[in-house]
DNA sequence: AGCGCTAACGTTAGCGTTCACATTTCCCTT
DNA sequence: AAGGGAAATGTGAACGCTAACGTTAGCGCT
């Protein structure tokens, strides 16, 4: 690379280069590539062609710097490993995609200091929305993405207060209706394997569901565990082996005949316990998830559960962020993607 | 909130602010924020002072321009959904995290027009660098990356030719020792059940591992079926259902003892269709998988598989894709993760 | 005191795009 | 043929930061 200019450019070819190549002014390039129907089509294709030429591809950082929108989405998840948030995600990126957004992803392992240290980073790359999962956060995040004044999306609950926009589903309501459900299929001891009680108000939630409906029902609940306390023998708050041992935890300590999971891997994993164990489910015991994973429909027997929308409430954050982002002032309500009771063989 | 900072731009206070607020010039803020070091102490403290006053935060998109570095990789991903790459995300994302990167992910749904639009559209973000799933790849992203010159990582296999750099597995291998395996336990009526015939060279290799050790054996080899061609049937290519169908497929034209699959998911799908039929594993029917993803050792009986280490390939991806930005003429070979034949109960 | 060396900090000139506005071109009307 | 208005194109001036190099301060050494 003989190159004795001064330029500090990284070897590519610049609108000001083809501008020059098709001899038009380099705002003319500029439009072509943002908004091609604003030129006219003969010099539309004598840009492009002249771009194709010299190998041109718009540099998005300098567009982003020079226009202060980035087109960019962070989302910040607890895990990536996590099917839970996986359909979701899916759904984000299909939306993003059709609207020609990018999406930067970045997990917090369920902590509310690395949570923060996510959120710093993303805001000094200024993105046009940022999508948090749950309602929990630390102030210095509130306090960072206020001051940021982007637009921001809570996931999977209904129940605020919310920094600013929010979809998800009745965390509470879902738990009552498959608690009243085992409860009406005739199961009297309920055991709950619970998620690390770290304050995750989706989880806090549903097992405020499950209390308050044993209590209606005038049935005992002080039987739960969370098996997943012991955070460094997981690489997940969500795993099979967690819903394995939360089995035998319930087991060593109460005595069950039904139990109810905070999670559909949770649920699969007590499941499987029960046939290394030679339990008969249901007969013996009863087992329910929550999330309806496609694995609930495939175990045998098959996993009564609750069947979330995750796609849905991904799809939805991208739309109501980009409507956001679209009309700055709108006001976007929250939107319930709902849930369903799904009962199979397990109960 | 009181300053007159607010200019023409995004409203956020700039390092010219902090300057001014510091007493100190531009450069030295600069210098504060990114290599503090390089500052004394004494300059050092009134600057970040200064700058929490104003609520400052560094704009990277304006570093990004300024420098010609992004610390920003693109991950390419067939779907976002397969637990088989998530662990491998989550990999990449543990090393970029602590080596400062950030990333962008999208995926290609399988399509080779989609991954050129994605791999077209990263790069106008001028990534430092990109992963790419696989070794299949169209002429067009061929040349975009080419031409764009950035370090590239192809990710989970381990014959070339190679784009850049490479980290994976030997998947002909594996499936050769797999199918050894399945051949010793006496097993001699083999199915395979296999992803979409769509070149993906991973899984043309196992096929080709399959085949060639049954050859060795002199056992036939036509007995494969792809449940997962009826594409629009499956939100992706790997799922339990898919494992489920592919062996009813089997049952219907072959008389089998024993199934392989392409992945785990498959394999455990084909397992529980085994229970719904009462067949008996491994007394009637051998079933085996793919990645020893942690469902495997969880199912009743256990799964049989090929364990390979997906974090470490995603580690390794990060890990050279780093490397090679601070050294770009390094030489970087391929690594070999390995693999391991796991065997449980269900052979 | 004079010299040189280094650490610390400052100045200038971009990085490659888009914004806001100014100017030109084109076509239609009368 | 002239005028008017919209469509098409052009002209600086940012956007907020960093590379490269220049300057100054501080210190030890002879």
């Amino acid at each position: 690379m003989a190159d004795n200019s001064i330029r500090r450019g990284m070897g590519w070819a610049t609108m000001a280069d083809v501008a020059r190549e098709a001899g038009v002014s380099l705002m003319t390039v500029s439009r072509v590539y943002k908004r091609p129907e604003s030129v006219s089509p003969r010099t539309r294709e004598n840009v492009l062609k002249a771009g194709a030429r010299l190998g041109f591809l718009p540099n998005s950082v300098a567009g982003n710097l020079a226009s202060g929108k980035t087109n960019m989405i962070g989302i910040v998840v607890p895990s990536l490993r996590n099917s839970n948030n996986a359909t979701s995600i899916q759904g984000m990126a299909d939306y993003l995609r059709q609207a020609s957004y990018h999406f930067m992803i970045a997990n917090t392992g369920y902590s509310l200091e690395d949570e923060t240290a996510v959120v710093k980073a993303f805001v000094q790359r200024r993105p046009d929305g940022i999508v948090l999962t749950g309602t929990r956060h630390g102030q210095e995040t509130v306090d960072l993405l206020k001051a940021a004044g982007v637009p921001v999306v809570e996931t999977w609950e209904t129940k605020g207060p919310f920094l600013d926009m929010a979809t998800g589903f009745r965390n509470y309501e879902a738990a009552r209706e498959i608690t009243a459900h085992l409860i009406e299929r005739g199961y009297r001891k309920i055991g709950y394997i619970d998620y690390p009680a770290i304050g995750l108000t989706r989880y806090v939630e549903r097992l405020a569901g499950l209390k308050d409906e044993l209590k209606a029902a005038g049935l005992p609940s002080g039987q739960i565990v969370s098996p997943l306390e012991a955070q460094d023998l997981y690489q997940d708050a969500s795993s099979f082996r967690g819903g394995a041992v939360g089995l035998q935890m319930l087991q060593g300590k109460y005595d069950i005949d039904a139990v109810l999971c905070a999670s559909d891997i949770l649920a699969v994993g007590a499941l499987f316990e029960c046939q290394r164990q030679g339990i008969a489910v249901p007969r013996q015991m009863a087992v329910a998830g929550f999330g309806d994973f496609e694995i609930a429909a495939e175990v045998h027997p098959g996993l009564t559960t609750i069947r979330t929308n995750g796609y849905q409430i991904g799809w939805n954050a991208a739309e109501m962020l980009v409507q956001r982002i679209l009309q700055p002032d709108a006001d976007i309500p929250l939107r319930d993607v709902g849930y369903e009771l799904v009962t199979r063989g397990s109960t």
